[in-house]
DNA sequence: GTGATTCTGGAAAGCGCTTTCCAAGCCGCT
DNA sequence: AGCGGCTTGGAAAGCGCTTTCCAGAATCAC
């Protein structure tokens, strides 16, 4: 293994100079300067003549010398210049999901700004080998909506750098960034209530890492490892539970896919449990916009047969005109990217919520029974 | 700052042995044994018996050490398990961008199945700092339409580490992936001829690092430092002045911004340019979703009025039945990843040419001049 | 019981770099 | 001419880890 390493190397440099590249050290000796001229033509330019310093670039271009070596520099400083992210599921699947990606965007603000690199950390979810979290070079880590039980959760928990969650429950191992769920969701229910509806159908995204697809018992709702999903159904139960509605008899459909046709799906099963329902509470927009797609292939009219409720408030929920409520996902990342890099900010707080708003959309009329 | 790094390194770890953190010597010391078995035991348990393994994790746990330090071991095994990425923008600015998001699935697919990280290497396009990519710790490169002058660029080229480039121009110095895109570009210019289109537009997206807004001359087009960019516009030309259209005497009209919003002024400008043009080829889709908002918005009917082109084949084009060349960019991420991570593969291409597929949509029809 | 074989764990040699002193050399000033 | 202060560049001490030998202990066959 070691041999075919040396051999690469070798191949790609070209020049072979010791094990196929030069090094600090060896433009030295090439130069009869010290090793610590050579680091000093590199970082700190004021400590040397600039024609020496020519000297040493003219030098390393000759050899084919492209600087010090990154990772040597790292160990020598302590500092890996990058903060790792770990994703409910793996990286790839981060990409088809709005949120995530609009997360990503925000963090990717805060890491540009601050000159430091993001590394997307592989996390098998049908795997437990951590060793990607555990070997992963890096000053900092943020985490997004990992379920509470995850392993590599619990491996990036335990070394000994800054960490940032979000969409988690809170700990003391890690600052947290988020919303209030719950009290959104309560809101919701509370807006579907004022409008007449007492028989519902919920549809909701995965609760843990098993993977589940059907009706959902409360023992499982209130074990759920996704503390999002968990706190957006307990909002719901508050508000329903409020005005006199049994939560029990409520369907709850679970789909561990997060698409389109999922929230289909979920509300055809929804519909066949209990073809009573006036109204259909979606936990996310991708949800109820398949939902309401499923809905109108079977000729129930929304929202005059049907109201739908989505949770986000995506771009393309809004412009359908989705009754949702809107989170600030980009902010999101931003808050966290600001807690983990910004020293001001990290002395501050530790805890950031950020708001969520009510959209009244199209897609909720009242029930008139 | 290194005091201040100590001190926080103390805070976090609670514990304070050596500089606030466990080592493996330290480690193996409190045990009393080499440092050997202590690495070992987290790389190699069948190097030792389960019972010493145990003891070793025990301790491990009791004193806070969450194992080998990735950064030391990247030095002493010469890996970083990690790839770079570099984008034409910000890299916020990338998840903006529906083509960039769909490449960055396809590379961190292959990603996820190797098991390798993915650096998102902050790149901003008004500093020629490129130290950040000098300092990534990386074990390769991918380049993601870059135009051919960027000092990154370079910075990475430099870099005695494989290599993949994608949307960019062929260079000895790294592998290649990508489309022809002249090709297909002529390709759309026999459809618009065919049709009996012999007056139209064009609108672009940047050609080069400098920001310019506003018509482009054929010195600017030629010289363009984004390769896709210049190839779309020469293969375009191939076919008009093929049927005997002046390429001269049609209006090319630039835009830094790629958005919906600079499609819309692009198209605006063209058309004081040349306000009887039959139709209008766009370089991407979103810039020619823009200039039928644009064009709707001045009372021209699409296609009746004037036909429109796109380019990319992202979704909401297609959904909007625009012509188009759809190309396969997922796939272009695998790709990279591919050549970078699979030695099979590594071995056999350096180069790796993907198909586009033409589609004709509703956006164009026939020009009875 | 003896020699051959397998197991187990240790010693040592770096990986390539940064950075803190420190020693000259040099200049200008009196 | 002599002194203080400034500039320039070198020596050395690691950063924390992996891995190749190698030696001693334990096991086994006869």
């Amino acid at each position: 293994m070691l041999r075919r390493l040396r051999y690469r190397a070798g191949m790609h440099s070209g020049r072979l100079v010791g094990r196929g590249g030069a090094t600090l050290a060896s433009l030295a000796r090439e130069l009869g300067v010290s090793r610590t001229t050579v680091s000093n033509a590199y970082n700190r330019p004021d400590q040397l003549s600039p024609a020496l310093r020519e000297r040493v670039m003219k030098a390393a271009e000759r050899l084919g010398y492209a600087g010090p070596d990154p990772v040597a520099r790292s160990l020598r400083t302590r500092k890996a210049g990058a903060i790792g992210l770990l994703l409910t599921e793996q990286v790839s699947y981060a990409f088809r999901d709005p949120a995530a990606v609009a997360f990503l965007e925000g963090l990717t603000l805060e890491c540009d700004r601050a000159g430091i690199g993001l590394l997307l950390v592989p996390a098998s979810p049908d795997s437990d080998d951590v060793r990607s979290v555990t070997r992963a070079a890096v000053d900092g880590f943020v985490a997004y909506s990992m379920p509470e039980d995850d392993p590599f959760l619990a491996a990036m928990l335990a070394r000994p750098v800054p960490t940032v969650i979000s969409d988690q429950p809170a700990t003391d191992a890690a600052d947290l960034v988020g919303i209030d769920d719950r009290a959104a969701m309560r809101n919701m229910a509370d807006h579907l209530i004022s409008l007449g509806h007492k028989r519902i159908g919920v549809i909701c995204m995965r609760l843990g890492r098993d993977q589940h697809n059907g009706v959902v018992d409360e023992r499982r709702q209130e074990g759920a490892g996704y503390h999002v999903q968990r706190n957006r159904l307990a909002g719901l139960r508050d508000g329903f539970e409020a005005a006199g509605v049994a939560w029990d008899r409520i369907p709850v459909v679970e789909r561990f896919d997060h698409s389109i046709a999922a929230g289909a799906s979920a509300a055809g099963q929804v519909l066949e449990l209990d073809p009573g329902i006036t109204a259909l509470v979606a936990t996310s927009d991708v949800l109820a916009m398949g939902a309401i797609g499923e809905l109108r292939r079977r000729h129930k009219r929304v929202p005059q047969d049907i109201s739908v409720t989505g949770f986000d408030g995506v771009k393309a929920a809004l412009d359908a005109g989705v009754t949702t409520v809107s989170q600030p996902v980009t902010a999101k990342g931003r808050e966290a990217g600001r807690l983990l890099l910004d020293p001001a900010v990290r002395h501050r707080a530790r805890q950031v919520m950020l708001p969520t708003t009510f959209v009244a959309g199209t897609s909720t009329a009242p029930h008139h029974g």
